[in-house]
DNA sequence: CGTGGGACCTGAACGC
DNA sequence: TGCGTTCAGGTCCCAC
């Protein structure tokens, strides 16, 4: 899905397009537009949230209610001005739950760790430093660090010139700097093309993000490395599609 | 503790 | 055209 930029770019967009706005079907007001690692939260005049995550293909748009109907339409919330909050998701991973309460909220965040484009330096040096798994993993583990998916990890990692399989707790302090201002890097730069629309996603206003031409080592097995010319290679790791250079990132 | 695999679902791309 | 395979911004659960 949508990372920690997509998300961002969601959230940034809503607030102007969606917020001082009803939804008939609650009868409630939307009073602000949050995130929380790769959760986009709705605020609600009822001191309640709307929760949603869009997993791998989740799409949150917002249209006039005499808009054509979008791809894979799943859930339709009608807001006041003929508008609509439509949430499509073709895989059908995705959820959107309503949250009565602070205190419920803090309970489905709970296990978060800290946000990948604010942690201090000092708490990211510690999260490394107590796993041996490979650093691309526990960039992904969203209680160890959150926000980051498989495009930022995969290009954090060629940025700061670490091999993926790296075992965290392995880093000097030097590669750990490195990876902590790669990860920054990228994170602000695929909010600043808002977002990567590599396969599904979409801003709310129904536009592609631009990130995807801008990627780094992600999706480009077998095309030059951007420093040294050799081919990108795609291995797995957890499971995952994995993109390196073998000669930049050692 | 850690890893690997499969599950959840659908669709696009590619090979034959 | 059609069929089979592989892959996909995520997370969860289970066996080893």
């Amino acid at each position: 899905m949508p990372e920690l930029p997509e998300v961002e770019t969601i959230r940034t967009q809503l607030e102007s397009l969606i917020v001082g706005k009803e939804i008939l079907s609650m009868g409630v007001k939307i009073t602000k537009i949050g995130r929380r690692a790769k959760l986009l939260l709705i605020y609600l005049d009822n001191n309640g949230y709307l929760v949603f995550h869009l997993k791998l293909t989740g799409r949150i748009l917002v249209r006039k209610n005499s808009d054509p109907k979008d791809d894979w339409q799943r859930i339709t919330l009608p807001l006041s001005d003929d508008l609509e909050l439509r949430f499509c998701d073709a895989r059908k991973f995705g959820w959107m739950k309503f949250i009565k309460n602070k205190e419920e909220l803090d309970k489905l965040l709970e296990k978060l760790g800290p946000e990948a484009n604010s942690v201090s330096f000092e708490e990211f040096k510690k999260i490394l430093s107590t796993s041996r798994r490979p650093v691309k993993i526990v960039l992904m583990d969203q209680e160890k660090i959150s926000g980051v998916g498989n495009i930022y990890a995969n290009d954090a990692l060629w940025l700061a010139k670490i091999n993926p399989r790296t075992p965290a707790n392995q880093l000097s302090n030097q590669l750990t700097n490195q990876l902590f201002d790669a990860i920054l890097k990228v994170l602000k730069d695929g909010i600043k093309y808002g977002g990567a629309s590599d396969q599904h996603y979409l801003k709310p206003d129904g536009t592609r993000g631009e990130y995807q031409k801008h990627f780094l080592v992600y999706g480009r097995s077998g095309e030059p490395c951007l420093k040294c010319k050799i081919k990108i290679v795609r291995i797995v790791i957890g499971g995952r599609g994995t993109f390196y250079c073998p000669n930049c990132q050692k």
